[in-house]
DNA sequence: TATGGTAGTTTCAATAATTGCTAACAGGAG
DNA sequence: CTCCTGTTAGCAATTATTGAAACTACCATA
């Protein structure tokens, strides 16, 4: 297993960018990532030839526009999102709730999608931003499309830490909740993430029949106290689940 | 000036499978830039384990959600994205249509917050994605509060070219037309941009005084028709373009 | 079973790039 | 004028990269 060294340290480079809120000057860098002055100087060269990098004028770096760009392609060219925006705008006006569509990435779920109602909640996502997957909604709903021993050593790989007093960490309860979501067709997370937040999620299937992405409602818990108005929810969001699956072409048996 | 070739090989490998809609294998990969099959091999290693790139399971490999993730921290650390977005969200909800926030990157906007109405266009604009300056509404606004001689070596650099029969092609109109929009405080793009598709922009300008943004409104050319709707619309923007400066700290003389 | 093509890895010596040092230049501040 | 910071230049020693060919593994095909 061969590596290309210079590339990775290139890129600490701009991960170390990334961390910083207001950029860093070259010689910050120096010390940061522990490489020589001139060669961080060479490294930051080549990426603002790039474009990953920008200089502030003063001395001060940051990641640059190209970034943003290349993650704008990545989203163009997600054929899960480009299906699956209309129905969302569509969620989001039925329900007066923040809607969410996510893929699973490892033991994370990353948001690649998000539709605001216009009495927006103060919910800090945005698109390619990650979270744990065994305490989200949305990760249930996409656990519960993968064959158990699988589900097993993604949780065995990285083990469920408490977030809030609701979040799950007993291995053997959070299987049970996932069957019960693969079982019943919706996934609900109960504060599980943040205190106080509440979420429904629902599975979409692509057309191979796997799991590929899922969509969420989020709002306060006590938009979901209602019974009635729960069930509407939960049935409003099956249903555009089903047809986003439809729409890619998913058959149901 | 030095460069670090390497880490520039490494990044053209990145930016190949951005410009790719399926993906590329390795061997594609190894032709299209002209380096060797191990090597490919070598750099894909690497940018695998920073996580710019995925590998698909079959030999196809494509962008990897680090590099959504990364654009989702910049997002985060955008001042005025952070401080503009409510305002948007109230711009959007009171005039009903797609509302853009974009800053100025060399010659062209950046697009980087977007605020769909809920009866949506089909717009085809993503946070991320790129403009020419010269013909769009957020672009005119932007080099608004620009110094003459600056717009006009950006004009001299990349020379405008005609993308609808409304582009504004030659230059000294060009800059009538950037005067006009300091002088009456808003920008209107008449299909220059995408042929039928007109905008309303309005600059925001910063702490120090300098313009350092642009709202705009989006819509079909007749849904501006109407005078008094358009001046509704112009007053609007203008007055949340002039809220979202007081916001950032700029206090008008 | 054999066969051929493709994906991916490995080894190794020659080559080419990176490294880190010192030094130097420019611009701003005291 | 001098100090400090950001940045670039030159150069010898070090080190990583390169590319070829051979090799494994896998899938489909004959």
């Amino acid at each position: 297993m061969a590596d290309a060294k210079i590339l990775e340290k290139g890129l600490n480079l701009v991960e170390e960018l990334a961390q910083s809120a207001e950029g860093m000057t070259a010689v910050e860098l120096a010390n940061s990532i522990g490489i020589h002055k001139t060669s961080v100087y060479r490294y930051l060269n080549t990426l603002l030839n790039v474009g990953y990098i920008q200089n502030n004028g003063d001395g001060h770096y940051h990641l640059g526009n190209k970034i943003l760009e290349l993650g704008s392609q990545m989203l163009r060219r997600m054929p899960l999102r480009e299906t699956a925006h209309p129905f969302l705008v569509k969620l989001s006006a039925d329900t007066q709730k923040t809607v969410h569509l996510c893929v699973l990435d490892g033991h994370d779920v990353v948001y690649i999608d998000k539709v605001e109602s216009q009495k927006t909640l103060p919910i800090m996502s945005r698109i390619g931003s990650r979270a744990p997957a065994y305490c989200t909604g949305v990760g249930k709903a996409l656990l519960s499309g993968l064959p158990t021993d699988q589900v097993v050593s993604l949780l065995r790989e990285s083990p469920p830490t408490r977030r809030t007093p609701e979040t799950i960490t007993d291995p053997i309860r959070l299987l049970e909740e996932i069957k019960l979501t693969a079982e019943r067709g919706y996934a609900i997370d109960n504060g599980e993430h943040e205190a106080g937040i509440k979420c429904l999620a629902a599975p979409i299937t692509g057309y191979g029949g796997d799991v590929v992405g899922a969509v969420s409602l989020t709002g306060l818990q006590r938009e979901f106290d209602e019974p009635e108005e729960a069930k509407r929810m939960i049935s409003t969001i099956t249903k555009i689940a089903t047809e986003i699956s439809r729409a890619l072409g998913y058959i149901e048996e």
